[in-house]
DNA sequence: CACCGTCAAGTCGCA
DNA sequence: TGCGACTTGACGGTG
């Protein structure tokens, strides 16, 4: 099992780093800049610091790192001004076998029809090329790029992608790998051109089931894997589920044990790297870690289990206790995520809401004044109303008074 | 300090 | 022809 590095995108959202800080383009001067991105760098280390510590060895970084990189504004040699800081990250990610990887967006289009637009994104392209060679990582670090526009003619549009490739430096070249979108692109359109430009093909789960193709799941995963050469390293994949409350496309809050484990079947065979793309981040990650972990101490049960007690607690009493027993006994990661999975699932539910919120309020009842007590049960009284804001009073009651043990834990983050 | 409009950027569907 | 949706967090101006 330990085939897999599991990776999350860009912001963490339990950690206080940020990798996007910036400003907007006429405030844009280079004081202000450097201060930007000094400050990027440091937390993209304090980033990887954190994922090493919690067995997390790959990671998307962020396209805002260095501010407008790629823009036409910015004339800042940032890589010269930053050398020993992105080496130090660097060094640091090679020592500890992280892979990293970087996905410009979807302003990023490399077979437009308009040149001004194709040179835009090949210098947005080059920037993201400049800034992991600049760490001097090797190239199993890619740039995921989708194909772009269709302009009512796909063939053609293709064309335009390989023109729009043979423009590339060799280095990005030897970064840039293609993935599969949710409306124009198949996995199926991808491989055929990255046969052609000889590049990996990365497959994303959930956009093969909004926009899929003829080609079984394992006719998909035989071609793709045959995209990877020695060089680019193992295969990488994202993967994500539909938030089933939202419309087509939009990523779920967090990963579905029995979905992901679905999956893991599916693609047992292959050595993958997998990208998560879920709301939650590094929790998700941490938690698919610990499912692929065959042997894991037995202090993370109860580590993990604290942390989503009070949000399991908010939806199902019942399931609360029914956690809190197994977390006992002798049941895997696994088991206990999936009880945790099915109470987070469940809708709100008033009397558990209420009930969570007092027993989280006792933590800090003792030190709080008149008047955030008379705030906090105020909005009790409308608790379906007011849930959002009660949790956000409690969050910062239990900050200003230190009661840790309810920060740490993700009771204000599902 | 809370709130909210706007942001650098491209395609596509629809009126 | 032009506009909103898509998608994203955060900047920065306002009250």
């Amino acid at each position: 099992m330990l085939n897999y590095k599991i990776g999350y995108a860009c912001s963490p959202i339990s950690l206080q780093y940020r990798t996007s800080r910036s400003t907007i383009l006429k405030n844009f001067t280079e004081e202000k800049f450097n201060e930007c991105v000094n400050e990027n760098l440091k937390d993209l280390k304090s980033i990887l610091d954190w994922n090493i510590k919690n067995n997390i060895y790959f990671f998307r970084i962020s396209s805002d790192i260095i501010p407008f990189g790629g823009h036409e504004v910015n004339n800042i040699k940032w890589w010269d001004t930053f050398k020993y800081e992105l080496e130090n990250i660097g060094n640091f990610i090679n020592e500890n076998d992280i892979r990293v990887s970087m996905h410009p967006g979807q302003y990023t289009v490399l077979n437009s029809t308009k040149e001004s637009v194709v040179t835009k994104s090949i210098l947005d392209l080059e920037y993201h090329c400049r800034f992991l060679d600049a760490l001097k990582v090797d190239y199993t670090n890619k740039i995921t790029l989708h194909l772009g526009g269709v302009y009512g003619d796909k063939p053609t549009a293709v064309k335009r992608f390989i023109s729009g490739f043979n423009r590339l430096s060799p280095s990005l070249k030897k970064r840039l790998v293609l993935e599969n979108d949710d409306k124009s692109y198949t996995i199926k359109d991808v491989i055929a051109l990255c046969k052609i430009l000889k590049i990996p093909a990365i497959f994303d789960n959930l956009h093969n089931k909004l926009n899929p193709c003829d080609l079984t799941l394992d006719e998909i995963l035989s071609e793709v894997a045959s995209t990877w050469t020695e060089n680019d390293g193992a295969i990488k994949m994202h993967y994500s589920e539909q938030d089933a409350n939202k419309k087509n496309g939009s990523h779920s809050k967090f990963v579905i044990t029995k979905n992901f484990i679905e999956y893991l079947g599916q693609i047992h065979h292959l050595k993958v790297d997998i990208m998560l793309e879920v709301k939650d981040k590094e929790l998700s990650a941490l938690k698919c870690v610990n499912i692929l972990n065959l042997h894991p101490s037995p202090s993370i049960k109860y580590s993990q289990w604290a942390k989503y007690k009070y949000s399991v607690m908010e939806k199902n009493y019942t399931n609360y206790k029914y956690c809190s027993k197994i977390v006992n006994s002798p049941n895997t990661m696994i088991n206990i995520y999936e009880a945790i999975d099915q109470a987070l699932l469940l809708p709100f539910s008033q009397g558990n809401f209420i009930n969570t919120a007092e027993h989280v309020y006792g933590y800090v009842k003792k030190y709080t004044t008149m008047k955030e007590k008379e705030i906090f049960f105020n909005l009790l009284e409308e608790p379906l109303l007011n849930k959002d804001k009660i949790k956000l009073v409690l969050q910062r009651l239990c900050k200003k008074y230190g009661q840790n043990y309810i920060n740490e834990s993700y009771y204000f983050i599902y």
